[in-house]
DNA sequence: ATTATTGCTATGAATACCATAGCAAAGGTT
DNA sequence: AACCTTTGCTATGGTATTCATAGCAATAAT
């Protein structure tokens, strides 16, 4: 395990984690994960949770996670987490760990 | 373990969690963390670390970060991870791992 | 003294994101 | 059936972010 991570630290940044930390900066990606932990959401129900994302946006990025396969877009319910989608959420659970034992408040201007 | 995940999954989304994932998108945010892990680099190792990313976007991120206290300047040696964001080196190699498991390679336009 | 490296700042163009309006299709109600 | 609501999206035009590139003062190395 430690030398997992020792490993980890001397190697170059693949190009899939090169991709996967690009995908993150994308607004609203990992936001739209995170509100599909609780169950399949529609549309304006994924809009509404984001709090104030903007349509386009909202579609582009459904657009994107549907082709990377993280979710999937299903006929009544509307999207939901697909395997990689959940255990994507994992990760996005330790980061949310994180930010609850951080000792300065991560505000931003 | 099971039992905290399905409190996760009910909770709504806490404004710590909203500001860290509102953060993670910024980019090249989390690609500077991801180079940092190796140990201290400076400004233009952290540049060529990162490939493409310009000068002020860098200067820009390492403020916020500095601001955050994810990362510390150290004199001679440039910026390095602080014990916090050591800890989120620890949630990105997660990433990094999922990454690496993802059956769809994670290609975008 | 000269040259190279480093840490930045400045600038203008390209891209991403925003808020808002609106609309067709489907579902529900009377 | 006629009506109203909800849903999933597209269109538009403005604002913010990020980009590539150039350059410059300060320090370090030769």
């Amino acid at each position: 395990m430690a030398q997992r991570i020792q490993n980890l630290r001397r190697a170059p940044t693949s190009s899939k984690m090169a991709r996967a930390l690009d995908f993150s900066s994308r607004r609203w990606a990992l936001r739209i994960i995170w509100e599909l932990r609780v169950g399949p959401l529609n549309f304006r129900a994924l809009q509404a949770a984001c709090g104030r994302i903007s349509p386009s946006v909202l579609q582009r990025r459904l657009h994107e996670l549907r082709a990377l396969q993280i979710i999937e877009k299903i006929p009544r319910l509307g999207y939901r987490l697909s395997t990689a989608g959940e255990k994507l959420f994992q990760v996005l659970a330790q980061l949310d760990k994180w930010s609850r034992d951080m000792p300065v408040p991560l505000e931003q201007k």
